[in-house]
DNA sequence: CACCAATAGGTTGGCAGGCAATATATACCC
DNA sequence: GGGTATATATTGCCTGCCAACCTATTGGTG
C-alpha cells in the first residue's frame, strides 16, 4: 500500500475503530492494521494530531486512564462521532461508486 | 463528492478513459464526469499538468489535432500505459479491501 | 450585430493533511 | 544491561489537487 493512502479517509477509519468501545491510540494503530490484514499501518504522526481534531469537532472525548505507572489516553465516541461515522460511511460508497464506475465500467460494481 | 477526493487516484482516472481510444483533454473530463454519474468533476489545472507528467513517464503520447481553426491536444494510451492501468486497477482493489474492511468490518464487501 | 454559453487549452500559487523523523518514558524478558 | 514492545507527542516537509485566472474559437439567441 502506498504511503499517503488513507488520505481523506482517517476520520472514518478513526472513528469505526472506536466504534465498539472505547481505545487508546496505540490500540487504535494496531485495531486498523489487524482489521485492514496489516495493509494499512498507521503513524503516530498521522493520528494523535487526527484524535486532537476530532476532539476539538466534538467527535470524541477523551481521558487519562493508569496502569500502574503506565498512563493512557483513552478515546470514545461520542453521539455527533457516531452520526459523523455514518456520514463518512455514506461519503465512502458514494466515492468507491464513482471511482469505481470510471476505472471499471460496466462492472457495476 | 468532495474537492480533493480523487487525489491519489487521478493516474488510473486518466488512463481508465483513454483506454477505449484517444480523448483531447476536454473530452477527458467530460468523460470521467458522465462515467461516474457527474459525482467527478475534474479542473483543467488538475488534468492538463497530470496529462503532461504522465506523457513524460511514458504512459501516454499526445499530437497536435485541427478541426478548421480549432485545435485539440490529443491523448492516447501506450503500451506501458495499458500496463500502468492493469496496475491502478489492481492497487484500486487493494485500496478499497482495505479501508473497506476497517470502516465496516463484517461486511466482507 | 452584440452578447453569451459552450468548447478548448493552459499556468500559477496556495494549502491541507498525512508522513518521516525525533523525543521521551515505562514494562518485560533474557 | 540491552533489546523489544508498549505508549504519547511534536515538528517540518512535501505531494498533489484545486481555485483562480487567462486566451481563443464556435454557435446560438435576441
Amino acid at each position: 500500500m502506498k504511503a499517503d493512502a488513507v488520505r481523506g479517509h482517517l476520520d472514518g477509519l478513526l472513528l469505526a475503530v472506536l466504534e465498539t468501545g472505547p481505545l487508546h491510540g496505540y490500540a487504535i494503530i494496531t485495531a486498523v492494521m489487524n482489521r485492514s490484514g496489516g495493509a494499512l499501518e498507521l503513524r503516530t504522526g498521522t493520528i494523535y494530531p487526527a484524535l486532537k481534531r476530532l476532539e476539538r469537532l466534538g467527535l470524541l472525548t477523551s481521558s487519562w486512564e493508569s496502569i500502574g505507572e503506565r498512563r493512557r489516553r483513552c478515546y470514545r465516541l461520542t453521539d455527533e462521532g457516531r452520526r459523523s461515522l455514518a456520514g463518512e460511511r455514506a461519503e465512502w460508497r458514494q466515492f468507491t461508486a464513482a471511482i469505481g464506475a470510471v476505472l471499471n465500467p460496466g462492472s457495476n460494481a
